[in-house]
DNA sequence: GTCTAAATACTCGGATACCCGCTGTCCGAGTGGTCCGGG
DNA sequence: CCCGGACCACTCGGACAGCGGGTATCCGAGTATTTAGAC
């Protein structure tokens, strides 16, 4: 999994930290983590693209939440970055070779091995559906009550 | 996620349908599905490293089952080839920059976004470690009865 | 003082190189089978 | 006919290139601000 996954995840809870809806630029957001300013902005594109961050051109421009954090799910921000495709990719090799050509019964069934992977993905899909960005917020104030006003002060302060 | 995975999970039911405990080499098996031979030996050391398969060198011999099919979870093969580190990996972006700077906090408490993908990551693996080859197995039965007479024409018709 | 308009500085957005890891290939070490010669 | 040994063919195992996607970077299009000038 790319690590654009894990800026994202953090560029959105810091946004979703910050109470005033002024656009923070991915400048700052960049040196919030230390991360390279132009290949974060790349990454918030996506964000954009999936309708997760609204963005403003021009100074005091930057990017804002598009959504309350509530309805941002975990899988929200992977299929953002990483694209909706399954991780496992079934390329039907039951059908080429020797055994695919001797094969007699019916193929019009989708590939057994494809089938049970496709639970498992689907399995950890929901576990990422159901945790919000909201409640890893909700875990980061219980790990560290000062980490929202370290935030503000990280961007406001700039 | 690497296709040597798709080969070894048939690779592997294609073995587990053979009664005998004659070796298969790994040309043969490529043939089954036309996959590049040397490539697919690549993958079934990773196997025999992993203890899923046994090889046996010399003239006849090849690759058998080193456990019987309901033993071995479609986990073991994802981890035998690619790895068990975790999908996602947690570069501890949190301590850097700005705001790893101003923290003050503790930080002795695990990345709560680690945590969170951690807990998909889980649910992932239990849904493979769940489900047994031999339950693949049982699925490919139904979807086409004559599948394993046609496995063992493939292999012992050679 | 106020309005207008141009210059400006700052932002996002997309186009352009770089690099690591999966993909694919090859050759050597080792072993069981086979064949030949001898008893 | 039976046995022993050397040869051989076939196998796995690890070492060697090639390429695609993620990673990183840079420059151009666009806009709110500022500022200077005219009324």
């Amino acid at each position: 999994m790319s690590k654009g996954v894990e800026w994202a995840m953090h560029t959105l809870l810091n946004l979703g930290m910050l109470e005033d809806g002024e656009p923070v630029s991915s400048a700052q957001l960049a040196a919030g983590h230390g991360l390279p300013a132009a290949y974060l902005n790349k990454q918030l594109q996506l964000l954009v693209k999936a309708e997760l961050l609204t963005s403003t051109p021009g100074p005091r421009g930057g990017f804002t939440l598009a959504r309350p954090i509530d309805s941002i799910s975990l899988l929200d921000v992977v299929v953002a970055i990483e694209g909706n495709e399954p991780i496992f990719r079934c390329a039907e090799i039951r059908r080429c070779g020797k055994i695919g050509e001797l094969s007699t019964g019916n193929t019009s069934t989708t590939c057994a091995v494809k089938r049970a992977m496709y639970r498992a993905d689907m399995a950890w899909r929901e576990a990422l559906a159901k945790q919000k960005l909201s409640d890893v917020q909700n875990e980061l104030d219980i790990d560290n009550p000062s980490v929202r006003r370290t935030v503000r002060r990280a961007f406001g302060g700039a």
